[in-house]
Parts: C-alpha cells; sequence; structure tokens
RNA sequence: GUGACCAUAGCUCAGUUUGGUUAGAGCAUCUGGUUGUGGCCCAGAAGGUCAUGGGUUCAAGUCCCAUUGGUCACCCCA
C-alpha cells in the first residue's frame, strides 16, 4: 500500500471544519487590522532562502527540500514565508506603490526534519509582514494578532515571551563580551554547545543541557549591553502590548534560529502541547531586504504553526464546532421516480440548499438512517399517493412531524429552510 | 542525524508475561425487526496472510533476529 510521505498528513473531510474555522477567524482578524493577503510560489530558488535565512542556520544547514529541476537550477520547497514575501515586495516594487505594506498569508511550508508532536515535514502557517516602517507599533501589532487570533480559538495556558536582540552594532560588542566570559567556562560546555561558540553563540542560551544552563545562568544578558535606541524601541513596544491589555515576559534568553532578526523578537507558548510548544514566533527584520538585494525596508513579521494551534485546541477541548447539518434528504418511495428524485434534489440545490439523496437503490428504512446520520434537517419524500395528487411529504427530522405539501410550495419551502 | 518505545478488523483495544484447537470485544459499516419512515433498542452479516521476511520449536499473534512503518523525545523550530 503507497501511503502519504513520512512527516505529511491527510486533512480528511472531517478535519476540514476545524481547518475553515481557524482560516475564518484568521481572515478576519487580519481583515480588521488591514493587512492584506499575498500568495507565493510553494518553491522558491535555493539561494533566496541561503541568503535571506542565513547559511549558518539550522533551516538552512539541514533541513530544507532542495532539488535540481529538468533545467539545473536548484530549487527549494518554502521551509518559511519571510523570504519569499520579502522577493515578491521587491520584485513587484510594492515597496515605491506604497509606502507601508501590511501582507498575511497562510501557506504550507516544508522542513525535513524527524516528525515528533507537533512537528510535520508539511505543515502549514499563518502569518504577517509590515514592510516599510520602523515603527515599534508595528512590532507590537504582530504579536496582538497572533494573540487574538489564538485566543479567539479558545486558547488559555498561554505566555508570550519578547525580547530585544538590539541593532546589529551592539549585538555585535555584547557577542565579544559574551565570548570572553564563555571562553573562561568552555570547557565545561556541552558538545553542542562548543559547536555554537563559533557558529552562533548566542543560541547557547538556549541550550537544555543542565551544564550549559548552569553557566547562563550567570551569562551577560544582551538587554544590559543594547544602545539607547534600541532600549527605546523595546520600551515602546512593551508599552503598547501593555496599552492593549496583554501580560507578556521579557525573556532576555529568547534568541530565535533565523539570522535576519534584530530589535523585537518574541514567541507565544502554549502549555498543552508536547515538547514543541512554541505556537508562534517572530521578530524585527531591518535588514532582510537589503540582504535580498532591494532598497532600506524595514520590516516585522511572524509566522503561526497552524497543526501546533490545533492541537492545543484538541488537548484543551477548546473548538466550539457548530454540528454539521444538511438542509434536506429526499427519500424516493418508488423505483419509477428516479428522474423526478434527480430533478427535485437539482431543483432544490440550484436554490441554495444542501441537498443529499440515495445513490445505492436502498430501502426506504435505510434511506431515513442515512439522512438521520447526515443529521437532515428535513426529509422530502416522493412517490405513492400523494405524488399522484401533486403533493411530496415533508418530515422535520428534529420533531418527528410531516405533512404533505403542493410541489408549488417548494419556494416556500426553501425560504423556510434558509431562515432557519 | 541520535535515542527510547510501539505494530492484532475501518477505528479503539483484549489475547503476548507462563507458545497449544476454527484469533475476540466495543464502536463504525451493511441487512432485517411485515406493505412507505430515522435516532434508542433487538437480531444477524461482512470485515484479519496478527506490519514484512527469516529463525527456534512437534507447535508461534505469543520467543529470537532483521527490515519497514509509526509514536515520543533530543538537536532545532511553527
Amino acid at each position: 500500500m503507497i501511503k502519504a510521505i513520512t512527516g505529511t498528513r491527510d486533512i480528511l473531510p472531517s478535519d476540514i471544519p476545524k481547518w475553515n474555522y481557524l482560516e475564518k477567524i484568521v481572515s478576519e482578524v487580519f481583515r480588521n487590522f488591514n493587512y492584506k493577503e499575498i500568495r507565493t510560489p510553494v518553491f522558491e530558488e535555493t539561494s533566496l532562502f541561503a541568503r535571506g535565512i542565513g547559511e549558518a542556520t539550522d533551516i538552512v544547514s539541514k533541513e530544507m527540500y532542495t532539488f535540481i529541476d529538468r533545467g539545473g537550477t536548484s530549487v527549494t520547497l518554502k521551509p518559511e514565508m519571510t523570504a519569499g514575501v520579502v522577493r515578491a515586495l521587491i520584485e513587484h516594487s510594492l515597496d515605491k506603490k506604497q509606502s507601508v505594506n501590511k501582507l498575511y498569508y497562510v501557506s504550507p511550508m516544508f522542513r525535513q526534519e524527524r516528525p515528533q508532536a507537533g512537528r510535520f515535514r508539511q505543515f502549514h502557517q499563518f502569518g504577517a509582514e509590515a514592510l516599510g516602517s520602523h515603527d515599534p507599533m508595528l512590532d507590537s501589532e504582530m504579536i496582538i494578532m497572533a494573540y487574538d487570533i489564538i485566543n479567539k480559538l479558545g486558547l488559555k495556558n498561554l505566555t508570550v515571551k519578547i525580547n530585544s536582540l538590539g541593532i546589529p552594532q551592539s549585538r555585535e560588542n555584547y557577542k565579544s563580551v559574551l565570548k570572553k566570559f564563555l571562553e573562561k567556562h568552555f570547557n565545561s560546555l556541552s558538545p553542542e554547545s562548543k559547536k555554537r561558540f563559533d557558529t552562533n553563540i548566542l543560541r547557547i542560551f538556549d541550550s537544555k543541557e543542565e551544564q550549559d544552563q548552569k553557566i547562563m545562568a550567570d551569562a551577560p544578558l544582551l538587554i544590559n549591553y543594547l544602545d539607547d535606541e534600541s532600549i527605546q524601541h523595546f520600551e515602546k513596544v512593551k508599552s503598547y502590548l501593555s496599552s492593549a491589555g496583554i501580560n507578556y515576559d521579557v525573556d532576555p534568553k529568547l534568541v530565535r534560529g533565523l539570522d535576519y532578526y534584530s530589535h523585537t523578537t518574541f514567541e507565544i507558548v502554549s502549555g498543552s502541547v508536547g515538547s514543541q510548544s512554541s505556537l508562534c514566533g517572530g521578530g524585527r527584520y531591518d535588514m532582510l531586504a537589503k540582504e535580498l538585494g532591494g532598497g532600506d525596508i524595514p520590516g516585522v513579521g511572524f509566522a503561526a504553526g497552524i497543526e501546533r494551534i490545533l492541537l492545543a485546541c484538541e488537548n484543551e477541548n477548546s473548538l466550539n464546532l457548530p454540528e454539521e447539518k444538511i438542509d434536506l434528504y429526499i427519500v424516493s418511495l418508488d423505483k419509477n421516480l428516479l428522474v423526478e428524485t434527480f430533478k427535485l434534489a437539482l431543483e432544490l440545490r440550484r436554490r441554495g440548499l444542501t441537498v443529499e439523496t440515495d445513490y445505492l437503490s436502498r430501502s426506504v428504512k435505510a434511506k431515513m438512517r442515512e439522512a438521520n446520520k447526515y443529521n437532515a434537517k428535513f426529509v422530502l419524500m416522493i412517490g405513492g399517493d400523494e405524488f399522484q395528487k401533486g403533493e411530496l411529504v415533508l418530515k422535520n427530522m428534529s420533531n418527528g412531524e410531516q405533512h404533505s405539501i403542493g410541489k408549488n410550495e417548494l419556494e416556500n419551502l426553501v425560504n423556510k429552510i434558509k431562515g432557519l
């Protein structure tokens, strides 16, 4: 039997209602904040991600789905959306048509990691990017939108974590301070962290190794080495969040794995999922557009994992989805009336009702059982004496009452059901 | 990429410890419980090469090995 590729899943009809529900909330919230949807290709030239995300990052160095196409071009299935959105913005000069571009997306992403709870190789994110302004109001807006969406899905048990990485210069200054500090403890670091000492020293803060955490507890913090401008920016972000009534934890150790971040970084973490508890992450990336050959266009954005959010919703049982119902099930009482049944179903469907009927020539009892299984609001029976008199039998499935109606009363019936 | 655990019906699982007739249950599916009527209930049916391949044994769903797949965790991230 051929099965879905490791780390990919089918979203079956029974899963769709919760996806639709989430997507509806996502588009509503983004519309309220006046973000416009953008859709970029599923694959891009590999160099876009290598340059945009950073060669040294885990995503680029070991997680990308990269292949050579028949034209000899190295292409990669998108592992995240920001690089593609910024590429599209530059390519179509959106920044010149409008000074601030506020964009959102919902899209599959691809990373070749070992699957586990809340992690897949094809997964889905929604997210937003605001380009063209340094205003800390936008940093806050990102966190608030993400929080509002997650909140509207009924999730509790959330923590908003924020940090500032400052501007590149202050970060470089800090790195040399941190390097000096860690040199003294180098031999006590875990093997992984020894590697990170050279590749990405800030990430040692993320280590879960006890020996590393012990050392880092006393390490100098970036937040104490920020320049005045970065501090100002961070303070404004925090005050906007407070004014929005959002509780947050400043986590000086929140370093994220993408190279392009500067100033604000944030995450929303859930206590209701497994080990992969980060529902959403983002930050400011003022240097990225330039890095990709565009103008000096500052940006800030976030991405949220749909599978992870839905997993949290299931674990908290937070979604109150309405029962799936159909409007009408048509039961034919007479094998000779199949064409009439077909036409009746068609007419009612074209008038806007959700109508089902039997395709297996089953008994009336079996048809009624199926009508019940579909949660039909009404059953319309066609055949017998009533049909001879030009009438149909209408049964209300919630109270069991039934009566005859004339064929010319269908318009009333449609309006009545639509009005329910 | 590393590690641990798991694999019996469409789904959830008994049965494996202590090997022994035709491998069970619940749910789901289908049919029926008198002419043309659902839910609840009742009766019945269908559905399994016990993941695959090898080994031990008189005998393997059960013990051993390998392979494949899955789950969870690490790394890292949504």
